[in-house]
DNA sequence: CCTGAAACCTGTCTGC
DNA sequence: TGCAGACAGGTTTCAG
């Protein structure tokens, strides 16, 4: 899926405008549809068109890899998974004639105004919530890594109370919230640390490098409006600044050595076998 | 508690 | 050209 810097490219999209997308805030739900059945966690369509249709949205931002829209007296919170994406588009064209859906629409909202949100998802694993407690589902999730609240100190205690691969506890979103397989790479990758370094080894210093890396590929993500690849284009183009995220077989930029390719918890992993050993 | 595998899905690309 | 297999930005669940 799309990770921190997309979902936040996206939700800033419907908040503020941007990045080509039309804000929602401010617009009244006239009508919603259920595609995909199974995109809908709770509830069912029934249920979800009584409870929402005349509410106006108030805001949209973004707690770890979630959406979140907040509405009058609800919350609205998507997942996009693997190939989810939010679009805000008219209902129909210039003649008044109504302007199809897209083949892999699974979540359609419209509002009074003739726009409409699409979540559009080929591969159907996104997800869509709505609740009267965000926290229910966002309460469980790790700190923000970009929150200045969390220190080197307190990432360090972390690492150490668990005994892991430090690339998948870098992408279990209980443990910290918003990394994915790319932005895990890049940042060990920029942190010179091995993915299957054990967590309870990472020291300090190494902790120190850890935190300013995420928060650089982090950064460098937004500034870029996140990374278009596949073939699932939203506008980003920090795919063409990956350091190792499939870039096996070519030079490490710092050393020269060729980028490894190995699986991790079953995801690929990119890594430098020079820049990035382990303790 | 930790790790790996399978499941949920469709689309694209590679190699035979 | 056709077809099988691998692989894809994620998460959950289950077995060992």
């Amino acid at each position: 899926m799309p990770e921190l810097p997309e979902v936040e490219t996206i939700s800033r999209g419907l908040q503020h405008g941007g990045n080509g997308i039309c804000p929602i805030v401010g617009k009244e739900i006239e009508d919603v549809r259920v595609l995909w059945e199974r995109t809908l966690s709770n509830g069912t369509e029934r249920s979800l068109r009584k409870e929402i249709i005349g509410q106006v949205i108030r805001s949209v931002s973004r707690r770890g890899k979630f959406v979140v829209v907040t509405l009058e007296s609800d919350t609205l919170l998507s997942h996009l998974r693997m190939s989810g994406d939010l679009r805000v588009e008219l209902s129909h064209d210039s003649l008044g004639k109504s302007i199809p859906v897209q083949k892999h629409a699974s979540l359609m909202i419209f509002f009074t105004d003739d726009y409409r949100l699409a979540f559009n998802d080929p591969r159907k694993f996104g997800r869509a919530w709505f609740t009267h407690d965000s926290q229910d589902i966002l309460g469980k999730l790790g700190p923000e890594p970009l929150d200045l609240s969390l220190t080197a100190a307190r990432l360090h205690q972390m690492l150490i109370r668990r005994k892991r691969q430090l690339k998948p506890l870098l992408m279990d979103q209980a443990f910290l919230a918003g990394l994915g397989n790319i932005y895990s790479d890049e940042a060990l990758h920029l942190a010179h640390l091995h993915p299957l370094q054990p967590s309870d080894r990472v020291t300090e210093e190494q902790t120190i490098q850890l935190l300013k890396a995420i928060r650089d590929v982090l950064k460098e993500g937004i500034k870029r409006n996140g990374a278009s690849i596949d073939w699932v284009y939203r506008g980003g183009e920090f795919q063409n600044h990956f350091r190792v995220y499939q870039r096996d077989g070519q030079p490490c930029a710092i050393c020269g050595t060729h980028i490894q390719r190995i699986m991790v918890g079953q995801r690929s992993t990119h890594f430098c076998p020079y820049c990035q050993r382990i303790n």
